[in-house]
Order: C-alpha cells, then structure tokens, then sequence
DNA sequence: TATTTTATACCAACCAGTTGGTATAAATTC
DNA sequence: GAATTTATACCAACTGGTTGGTATAAAATA
C-alpha cells in the first residue's frame, strides 16, 4: 500500500479508466498508464498479470458502479411512490438531477469505448458488458411491463425498447456531448426520455 | 488504377473503415489494412501519405455521405408534404424504411468511433466530424423551429436539443446493437423519436 | 518476515513509414 | 510512326522506434 492510503491497483485503475475513454484501449500504452499513475512498470504487473486482465478489472468495476446507480436509484424511486408510472419517472428524474451538475462534458462510458473495439477483448471481458445491458432491459423492462398493466399506451410499444431507450440516451448522448463539448447534452436527452415515457401514458384528455 | 475498373483507393478505405469499426483505428494496423486490401505496404503509402491522412479520407468520405443522406431524405420529406411537422416526421421515416431491412448488427459510427479515439486525432480530422453533428442541428434543428410557429408543444423544448435526438437515437442504438447483436434495434429506436415528435406536438385531444 | 514497490535492463514482435525499383500506357518529341 | 519522356500505379525489402511483457536485485512498507 502506498503512504496515502489509497490503493494502488486503484489509482492504475483510475489513470487508465480515464486515459482509455480519451485515446482507446489500443492506443493507451502500459507505459502511459504507469506514467499518469506515478507508478513503475514492475507495480503494474505485480497487479495484473497483463493489459488484458487490466481490461476485464476496468469493464467489472464499470459494471459494479452501473448496476449500484440503476439499484440505488430504482430502490429510491420505489420508496418515493408505488405507481410503477411514476417510479420510472424519478427513476429517471434522479439521473437528470446528478447530471444538470455537470460542467465537463461528460468522459464517457467505458462499454461504449470497448464497443468500438470490441474485437480486442476476450469472451470473458466482452460479456460483462453484455450482461449489464441486460440487466437495465430487465429491471427497467420489467417496470415498464408494469406500467403496461395499468395504464394503456397511446402508441404500441414493447416494454423492452422502453428499457434499450433509457442506455440509447444515456449512450448517445455521451457521445454528442464529447464530440461538441457540451455537458448539458447528456442531462437534456434524459429529459427527452423522460418526456416521452410521460406523454406514452399520459391519459387521454377529455 | 486496377484493371477491374474499382479504385485501389477506396478498396483501402472500404477494407480500413470495416477494420476501425471492429477495433479502433489505433488497433488497426497498415499491414492488416493492406492484407484485407489485397495490396502492398508501398501501394498504400502511395494514395495515402500517412495513416494519419487515411483517418482524414475516411472522416470526410463518411461525413460527405452522411450530409447525402440528410439531404436526400430532407428534399423527398419536402416533396411529400409541406407541413413541416409532417416533413419531420416522413424524414425520419424514411430512415426507419432502410433500416428495418437490416438482418445484421449495424456496423457502427466512424464519428462515434473516432470519438472514444479523439487524442489521436488531429484537430482538421475532429473538425469534420464537429461540422457533421452541426449541420444535423442546423437544417433539422431549423424544421422544428418552424414547428414551434404552427404547434405548441405540449411540454416546453429546444429545438436544437430535438435536432441532437435524432443523433442521439442512431449513435445510442449503434451501440445497443453492436453490444447485444440485435439489428432490429436501431430501427426502434428510431421509431421511438418518431413517436415522440408526434406525441408532443400532437394537437390536445377534446 | 511477507508483501509491496522501485529501478533498470532487457527482449521478441510489431509498428508506421521509407527506399529503390518495376510495369504500363499515354503524351511528347524527332 | 518510331523513340523517348512523363505520370501513374504498384511492390518487396528494409529501418528505427514502440509495444507488452519479463527478469532481477534492492529497498521500503505493514
């Protein structure tokens, strides 16, 4: 352990977290990565045994922090109604509350920057990703097919591209915010999803 | 050029573009180009001077495609209608036509790409993909501000940010379906913007 | 004393880019 | 119209530098 306290293997987690979503996985070289951690070549492979168990380490951790917000969130929404409609709006109302805070435009999100270069990574890393997506169809997907039940949508819908919608969002947006520099995109796109979830099953008025 | 009339060019852009969109630029050698190419080290240092200037090429051969299908898709959506909602809403239809016929995973974004990559890049190469997003924001952002003067919106929105959801919705549903090897949900996504834009300039039901 | 970290040296494989040259066909000269 | 020049397209072999990863011995930490 380093005199701070903090933990080595994270902070060569942290320096290459954040050099990937700038320059890729390819192009962020170990040598990069000990440089902006103020490590050595030895400490770095004393933790992983290769980049590519560094890979799969960043895609898990990202996968933790991913699942912990969508259950925080989801738990806190549950607690504030019991109208699955009205759960799935603060769900989403939380997010935009932490992401109008934003000053930078956001960095990114590592499944994305893996995505793009999906054909470096092994099975093992690539599925991580694969079953976080799944879990937001499931969780989200399966509020939605809630909402279905009591409240009949004005246009047909599944609940499932509901879900895929909300990570299309968040998705899309980090990338129009990182290409024009803009970090109110990502918080405005949310509130677009927002808005059609209300408009889908808003009641008719008469 | 070869005798079978193709240019060697663009068969090293065509074998460089798929390469990129399935590991990165950075992870995408010369030599791999070159192999996939069917050519030599000499023949591809010829058309290009760099692989620097490669990246360039591509950006803006996809960018110049990009504008043709905005303004393709535009001019058919004004021949249709001239209401301008209506036309927004043939325009992304007309999207939606080509891309329900995919039958694999949408092969991806060279801009989305590029920009999980962008310190690689130099600043003329960012500058295509920046003005790209731009004109999407200038003429569809410019239609739903001529929306706004014949519908008011049910809820309150920028035009500009509805303009951005149209990027959004391709550049999330990529990811979506290059993660989870879905094609069918770039299309849906799709239609869900489409449903959006008319659920919220719908006139107020009575 | 077991774990963690530093420092330095090293390696085989791979990288972008260069070199010196060939083939061809159209344009120019004589 | 034969000889020469120019321009385009291409290639195999090479170069210097970078990459991920290893080795080792000593020092610092817990």
């Amino acid at each position: 352990m380093p005199r701070d306290g903090t933990s080595t293997k994270t902070a060569i987690m942290d320096a290459a977290e954040r050099l990937i979503l700038d320059r890729g996985f390819a192009a962020t070289s170990v040598d990069a990565i000990i440089e902006a951690a103020g490590i050595t070549k030895g400490t770095f492979f004393y933790h992983f045994k290769s980049k590519a168990e560094l890979a799969l380490s960043l895609v898990q951790r990202f996968a933790e922090a991913d699942r912990a917000h969508l259950e925080d969130k989801m738990a806190r929404a549950e607690t504030l109604s019991r109208d699955p409609l009205q759960q799935v709006l603060i769900f989403i109302g939380l997010f935009i509350e932490d992401l109008v805070q934003l000053t930078q435009p956001y960095p990114g999100c590592l499944f994305a920057s893996f995505c793009y270069e999906a054909q470096l990574f092994d099975t093992e890393t690539l599925k991580v990703i694969d079953e976080a997506m799944w879990e937001w169809r499931r969780d989200l997907g399966g509020k939605f097919e809630k909402i279905f039940e009591r409240y009949p949508p004005r246009l047909e819908v599944e609940a499932r591209s509901l879900a895929d919608m909300a990570t299309v969002a968040f998705e899309g947006a980090f990338i129009v915010s990182k290409t024009l520099k803009e970090p109110q995109v990502v918080a405005e796109q949310l509130t677009h999803y927002r808005n059609y979830v209300e408009l889908l099953f808003a009641p008719a008025e008469s």
